[in-house]
DNA sequence: CTTGACATCCGAAACGTTTTGGGGTATAAT
DNA sequence: ATTATACCCCAAAACGTTTCGGATGTCAAG
């Protein structure tokens, strides 16, 4: 019972082209007729039919998301801030947002894709947490599919994306504990899958080198970007021989984890050991003690995002198909210098 | 350039309309044609056309859920949960999401309700974090499209829900304080204009009152559900003269947020002060100290919402229209008697 | 009086599917 | 030989837009 075009034109007595023009705004229609109609269409409630139009259009002016959740109670603030920044730079351009979730590196994570892909069902997708060899990205080249991705993969593919450089991010935050006399450094790496996780290693590789540190394996851990996983993993390097002074963590959720499990030890975080994290969500500034970390603008990469895959999506050139941005490491309490000791 | 009917009803040489009755496994094709048809479509890489199916089925098989994110950062962890429970819900049933980000109260908000409404862009539609006078339910009511809300409102309208027995568990909380010993308890309120501080605020009154202690309006502030506000009301309860030995908060991101106030005063927490918050969480198992706290199953909610609504967008009835949990109170560390002072 | 220009309007096709209401052709029953 | 009965198939309409290519009428210029 929604009201139609057809409707509308049978009670002004015009055709469904004139109605339709006329609300379009083209010029072919008489003020006075455009008048009258836009004044119907008002009374009656018109709204045009989403699904019509964009079987017309072949256009749905819709983008996707697919949130690559781990756990079941997807619990990363991180996708919350990137959602908002993705969900209000479409509504900004009267795009809406079509959102799923699954684990990443299953085949059903293949199927998802290609259902809403073949369907048709959006205009572009947004990639987030890319991979090494990601097949998401590889599917979508493939299809000629228009996508923007957060983060870059180590295919031979050319396609948009913003990128964070996390190499320099944790070269930063190494240089920060160095410089208060660290030399014993942990570092609680993202799962090796994962692209971003090669950078910020090679960060923490190359700042080691430049300093002239040695490179001890035994002080790299691997967690899966949980609280829980910082938490065990922390425990892990708390109980080496001869344990770290410092520990970098590969993002906030895994560094507030560290924090909880360094304090059930009795340790002062920031004066018994320091604790750098990588994102600054919101949780981050208020943690106790609060969190230094490597600041990636979040909410507006996922703006720029959108901003230019709408731009792919009607056509346009993009003015840069790839950016990477330079984080800055935000110093607050949970590092400190191990002298204080 | 997609494949369509057409293209493969030419390759094949019937018509689309046995061909779509091939794919639809209808009986009146023989087994021959139907294996063909089935053949060539995977081969031609068929997928139906989602909008054309929508527009002639009138059915979108999408719902719509708004999140009403108060800041810009949007962080509460507790809408990433209820999405993945509602994400998941709809994938089982094959239908698909569509999400926006509004912020609440504002005239823009009904705007993006009509627009999806009014445009029949879904079926259906989730609404959280109801309102005591809540104008989303009111305006999906009136025009009888279908919903299901997480929590309850105090309009005189009937309309699906599931919510969890905020009272009860603000009591249970208030027992365990009590029992505890302490005697002056505050309580972080959540903003008034949302239904479930009535039901949380009720509770604690009658805790009160079921164990005889004075009610001190200086014992209830009011946050806005983030953590910096709970850390801001915590120091406020704190700075009071006579300040209290237990404070109950409106949710768990509050309650971190008064944990690191009490911590940068020099309390520790669950000795020198006991904070209990509301939601469990992830982060709450894992805050330094583990946060005792109000369980409510988020995901499962969103999950249930999720079957309901699609029940209701196929016609079914519902089992139950009204479904009220009782929730549960999760004892950890941050919460212990005044008596070990 | 014809021509052209301009201002308004509209029929019909198209987007890709689903469904309705048959139609044709065998084979079996009368 | 006729009728009934499966069985298999299809044309056409419909969902609600948008758009292409005119059609019509008016009026001024030639």
């Amino acid at each position: 019972m929604p009201v139609t075009l057809k409707d509308i034109a049978q009670r002004v007595g015009f055709s469904i082209t004139t109605v339709s023009r006329a609300l379009a705004g083209y010029d072919d229609v008489a003020e006075e007729t455009r008048r009258k109609i836009i004044e119907v269409a008002r009374e009656m409630g018109y709204y045009p039919s989403f699904t019509a139009r964009s079987l017309r259009r072949g256009r749905t002016n819709t983008i996707g998301f697919v949130i690559p959740a781990t756990e079941r109670y997807l619990s990363d603030p991180f996708f919350l801030e990137l959602l908002s920044g993705i969900g209000d730079g479409t509504a900004e351009q009267g795009f809406d947002l079509l959102v799923s979730t699954c684990k990443p590196l299953e085949p059903e994570e293949r199927l998802t894709y290609e259902r809403i892909v073949r369907g048709r069902r959006v205009d572009g997708m947004v990639v987030a947490r890319t991979r090494r060899e990601d097949e998401r990205i590889s599917y979508l080249v493939e299809e000629g599919f228009p996508l923007v991705a957060f983060g870059r993969t180590a295919l031979d593919l050319d396609f948009p994306y913003i990128d964070v450089d996390g190499e320099d991010g944790v070269r930063q935050a190494m240089e920060h504990l160095v410089s208060l006399g660290h030399r014993r450094i942990g570092f609680i790496s993202p799962p090796s899958y994962l692209m971003f996780t090669e950078h910020r290693l090679a960060g923490y590789k190359r700042a080691l080198e430049e300093h002239d540190l040695d490179f001890d394996p035994a002080l790299i851990v691997e967690g899966d970007l949980t609280q829980s996983s910082g938490y065990q993993m922390m425990g892990k390097l708390l109980d080496l021989d001869s344990p770290p002074t410092a520990v970098v963590c590969g993002n906030d959720l895994m560094a507030l984890g560290a924090i909880g499990a360094a304090q059930e030890r009795g340790l002062t975080v920031g004066r018994d050991i320091a604790i750098v994290g990588f994102d600054d969500i919101p949780l981050a500034e208020h943690a106790h003690p609060p969190l230094t970390t490597v600041r990636q603008p979040i909410y507006e990469i996922g703006h720029a995002i959108c901003g230019m895959l709408i731009q792919l999506i009607q056509g346009d050139e993009l003015a840069e198909r790839h950016i990477i941005l330079k984080p800055e490491l935000v110093i607050r309490e949970s590092s400190a210098g191990p002298e204080r000791r």
